[in-house]
DNA sequence: AAAAGTGCAGTTGTATACAATTATTTCTGG
DNA sequence: CCAGAAATAATTGTATACAACTGCACTTTT
């Protein structure tokens, strides 16, 4: 009665995506379908369900018969993840500065706003989410569905990692000032300019990661087949 | 005992997907899970899990409790993957011109000479073959394995209009020297110019489309809610 | 003792059974 | 004849049952 009761398959994909992404499992560790399924409290049969889709999102590899090992994203995706989304998330405003409409300009406004606000009060979980729903509008006025789709996967890819920015201080602040940035370019109507500042945006993430080393943001995730 | 027994839950799903893809299915036509098992011969478990792996992908929209619908590669989406495609695969290309092995580059170079030659005879199918598996291997000499999965992808969805383009005359002899140049480009590791013969290869292709119209290269599916 | 074969436990693959939800039809009252 | 409610049918969601396959320990044979 309380609310989306979202179907038991869609949970289970749901939590185990995020428990693979955010490294609660080790690379190539096997699951189980019983053992998921009970630590779960259903049957197997939405566990398998599950199972699969995550195959066709490659965050696991089924092998016929045998089972399901988590393959995850390694640091390498996420090296390799970067360097697609500067491709896309250009190409996104791009499109963005030349059909976005009024409304989803104004939203973004407001969220840049409201991210300030909270910022200045510490309000960090606010702003990571404005964060996330500033892509997502983005994505949606670039009018590209098939472009918003994989962006939006990448960004739950890299869900780590933004948790890994946004406590380095200082980038909270810098990154919203880079947003405003690509705002204002998709305001003048100038998909060059856009595309510029979101090349800016990403290329000072991949800096800052780089003289972190990108091997300490994941929780040193290990082998699991000792 | 003949061949690869692939798992009756892949097959489905592949299977479904391609009939999808070509446009065997009309938008928004509803795909029931007992008509397809009983069309197939099996059980709706394995249908099913089909049906949820398709709608990872984005080709069906499953509505809990209500049913499963196809939504299909629209002439829009068609044209929204060239957009991307021209940023990712000239992302790739720029990176297999880095760090392509000696083998990958023979392996291009031997395709497109059995190209020709199949060209010469007149074996379109293999020439289509070849092709993808040109494109197979470039995906797989950018050492990205995101951005291989991703392109794949896309390559399967434009099935109908490489269909249609193979049957443009002159379009595939056109094709290979294309080909030929983004060859070249990586020989020479010239990642810029590289990237400049898959925008021109790719800008052609979506001029030619242009000029035909891209209404008419879909067999004109129509909405299936009459 | 080494190799090969046998049997058993564990796991996945598929089919079926049942529950829950949605769509359709039929009946009833106005 | 029509609107609405009740019953019925159809469809999806989940659980369970059984078959097929895999891996491993154990036995047997040479």
């Amino acid at each position: 009665m309380s609310e989306a009761n979202y179907l038991l398959g869609q949970k289970i994909f749901q939590k185990i995506r995020q428990d693979i992404i955010i490294g609660r499992y080790s690379r190539n560790e096997e699951l189980k379908e019983l053992l998921i399924a009970s630590e779960m409290g259903v049957s197997r049969t939405p566990v398998r369900e599950a199972l699969r889709q995550l195959e066709r999102e490659g965050l696991v590899a089924i092998i016929p018969n045998k089972g399901t090992y988590v393959v995850g994203i390694t640091t390498q995706d996420m090296r390799d993840i970067y360097d697609i989304r500067v491709a896309l998330e250009g190409l996104c405003v791009r499109q963005a500065a030349d059909i976005a409409t009024a409304g989803q300009i104004e939203a973004l406004e407001e969220i840049l706003y409201l991210a300030e606000y909270h910022l200045k009060k510490g309000h960090k979980k606010q702003v990571v989410e404005l964060s996330g729903k500033f892509h997502e509008i983005l994505y949606e006025a670039s009018g590209n569905r098939m472009l918003k789709r994989v962006l939006q996967n990448y960004y739950l890819y890299l869900d780590q990692v933004r948790m890994f920015l946004f406590n380095v201080p200082g980038k909270i602040r810098e990154v919203i000032g880079e947003h405003w940035q690509i705002l204002e370019a998709i305001k003048e109507r100038n998909g060059e300019k856009a595309e510029h500042a979101v090349s800016m945006h990403i290329a000072n993430v991949i800096k800052l990661i780089d003289s972190y080393g990108w091997e300490n943001i994941t929780g040193g995730q290990n082998d699991g087949q000792n």
